[in-house]
DNA sequence: ATCAGATTCTTAATATCTAAACTATTATAG
DNA sequence: CTATAATAGTTTAGATATTAAGAATCTGAT
C-alpha cells in the first residue's frame, strides 16, 4: 500500500486548503461558506437552475443543497419559483442583492487570483487544470 | 472573475471524488468512512501519535478528531493511553484488530490503486503529484 | 512554592455531508 | 382510466467540519 503521504486523495485534499488559504479571508469577512460561495457563482454563470442541476454542478448532494438553499433565501440571495410545466421543478435564480455582492467582491477575489496565479505559475497552472480535467474524466 | 467551472478548488474538489470512486466501495463494504480510513492509515504510518500531530497528519480540525477517535474506539480499532510525561497528551494507536483489518484490506486495496494508475498512467500521476505538492507548499 | 501564560484536548453550536426513506408530481403500460 | 414506475425535492439520522470557548495540564519566571 501506498505511504500514507502518497496517498492522491490526501494530496487533492491539501492542495484545495492550500488554494481555499487565498480566497478563505474574502468570504470570512463577507460571512460566507465555502459552500454558498460556490452555489452564488452558479447561479451566476447560469442564471437559472433547477435544484438537481445546481447540485451537479456545485458537487453538493440534494439533501445539503436543500438547508444551503434555505439560509441562502433567507439572507436574500437566492429567489426561487415554481416551474410552471412540471410542478416538482423549482427554479432558483440570484437577486439583485447577490449581484450587487458580486460587484462588490470582483475586484478583491480578481486581485487575489492574481495573486496565487504569479506564486504559482501560469504555465504549471494550465499544466494542472489539464492533468486533473483527466482525472476527473476517469470512469471507474 | 474565472469561469465557474475553472475554479482551481472546484477542479480539485472533482478529481477527488473521481479518485475516490475507485475506493470508497470498498470502505463502505466494512462501514469505515473516508474520514475513519484516513486516521487509520496516519495510525498505521506512525505507530503512535498525540491528537494533535494526527489532526495534523490527516488534515481534519482536532473538534472533528476528538468525535472520529471516539467512534473508533468504540468500534475497537483504537486505543488510546495517557502519556507519562504530559497528563494532558493522549497517545493513540492501533489495535490488533485495526492491523487485521489491513491484512485482510491489503490485496483489495492494491488492486484498486492498480486499476488506477493503469487507467490514469503512471507518467501522469507522477506530474500530477508533483504540481500538487507545489500547490500545497505554497504559502498565503 | 506560585502564578501568568502557553499547550493539549474537549465541549458547544451551527453548517454540511451522506445514505435512506418519504412526499408529491409526472409518465407509462395495460 | 388506473395501477405502477420514475423523477424532483424534502426530511431524517448519524457523521463530520468549523469556530469559539472551556477545562486540564504544563512551563517558566518570580
Amino acid at each position: 500500500m501506498r505511504k500514507f503521504e502518497d496517498s492522491l486523495p490526501l494530496q487533492l485534499l491539501k492542495a484545495r486548503e492550500a488554494t481555499m488559504a487565498f480566497f478563505r479571508p474574502l468570504l470570512q469577512e463577507n460571512n460566507i461558506t465555502e459552500q454558498q460561495w460556490r452555489v452564488l457563482r452558479a447561479l451566476k454563470a447560469y442564471e437559472e437552475l433547477e435544484s438537481k442541476q445546481l447540485a451537479e454542478h456545485c458537487c453538493i448532494l440534494s439533501p445539503s443543497l436543500t438547508g444551503i438553499i434555505k439560509r441562502l433565501e433567507q439572507q436574500g440571495y437566492i429567489k426561487r419559483k415554481k416551474s410552471e410545466e412540471d410542478q416538482r421543478r423549482t427554479l432558483l435564480s440570484l437577486t439583485d442583492k447577490a449581484l450587487g455582492l458580486f460587484q462588490r467582491l470582483s475586484p478583491d477575489v480578481e486581485s487575489r487570483y492574481k495573486a496565487f496565479t504569479e506564486r504559482y505559475g501560469e504555465e504549471k497552472l494550465e499544466q494542472l487544470t489539464r492533468l486533473l480535467k483527466d482525472l476527473t474524466e476517469l470512469e471507474t
